[in-house]
DNA sequence: TATTATTTTTAGACTTGTCTAAATATTTTT
DNA sequence: AAAAATATTTAGACAAGTCTAAAAATAATA
């Protein structure tokens, strides 16, 4: 069974993985978790022992398929954690990553499978991430960013790109949260802000790097 | 912020020092946290360096306000989890203590507020066992143990001195559950098992142990 | 009270996860 | 392709928590 530390490394490795195809480098890694490259090789060495990760000298490293079972657990349980304190105990979004980030690591199959059923089996997490099923079988719903999407076309939002409490906040006071509808009404060249139509009559401007953040479906 | 390690050895000098007035002895923390008394030693240094406890060289330990206050802090998530665990995920009284014990160490006041919340502030965790509120305080029934309890009295089963699976899972298998009222019928002299009856009808025939680990209340 | 027996502490070692500083590889740039 | 920059690894150290074996203190008993 693996430490608390290193189910945090199968997770970070696992989320740089799903963007690098390559894999993770060691100063990836260091970076999202705030620690040192030599802290991280320390550690690699060790996954790599216990055959989590497919780990050769100055290379990137991958999930082996026992450690991306384990990492998608890890993501499965976060996220389960997520729609319990936001659903159940009324928490916003942007405040739940830190208290899942503790949960997460609560040992328990049986124990996650009743949250899950409690839950109803939510396919997806507050923020809009699918959530894994206890195979580790992962469904996505084809998501672009607004910043990508084409102007009167009918869009609703179904995922972020970025975490951060400031940035959800901030989507909260603007009204732009999950499963909300809207349309481009306008793309300014210059600057690639836009400006929005939601509920078919509030106009609200974002910049590009917001768009870049929201992640929408085309209807 | 304490460890979690350093967490259940509050907790545990917390649970010893309920019963022995005098204080918590190495061998008694060693023995039920089921590590060695050397080690026990050595945390105990490092508690009493935090002002977590009292601690003479040779002599049993109590907890200082500050250490009191945290051990409450812990038996307060522990009880409130394991509230949750058998009134929303439906969990039995016999399963839930180990992930209570997982769960009592996440971190943040306004997360266990939210969950106390949530559950309607119970006042008692499925053992019967008090739920310190958010200060401390902890407000106990006067219970007494089964073997104390006198014949022909209405009594009801309001608490456990022994959470052991084995035992619980006995008392819910023989509906002797938390709430259930019931009588004492005979009491045998040789060996002090007993004679209950319980809804006014079924007979249950229980050993001295079994009854000793019963807390009731008097109607 | 002197002698056992028990309890507690010390000393030294090990593991996990972390760090800094230095060495070695790999990449990039010229 | 050589020099410079960047990335990664090694070496050695440290803190937390644990252990065994041995020493010291306290308690029990003859």
């Amino acid at each position: 069974m693996s430490s608390q530390t290193q189910e945090n490394y199968l997770k970070c490795i696992y989320k740089i993985c799903e963007k690098n195809i390559q894999g993770a480098s060691t100063n990836a890694i260091a970076e999202e978790l705030e620690t040192k490259a030599a802290t991280v090789t320390d550690m690699l060495k060790k996954l790599s022992n216990q055959k989590l990760i497919n780990y050769k000298k100055y290379q990137a490293v991958t999930l082996t398929a026992i450690g991306k079972k384990q990492a998608l657990s890890i993501v499965r349980n976060h996220r389960l954690w997520e729609v319990f304190l936001v659903e159940k105990l009324k928490f916003s979004w942007n405040e739940v990553h830190e208290f899942a980030e503790q949960l997460e690591h609560i040992k328990s199959d049986e124990l996650i499978d009743r949250l899950d059923l409690y839950l109803g089996h939510p396919k997806f997490d507050p923020h809009g991430d699918p959530i894994p099923n206890k195979n580790g079988k992962i469904v996505t719903h084809k998501t672009i960013p607004l910043n990508e999407a084409k102007s009167n076309e009918k869009l609703i939002i179904s995922g972020v790109s970025e975490h951060n409490d400031d940035f959800l906040s901030y989507l909260n006071e603007t009204n732009l949260i999950l499963g909300q509808k809207l349309v481009i009404k306008k793309i300014n060249e210059y600057d690639k802000s836009m400006q929005l139509l939601i509920n078919k009559k509030d106009s609200i401007f974002i910049s590009h790097t917001v768009a870049k953040n929201i992640l929408v479906l085309c209807q």
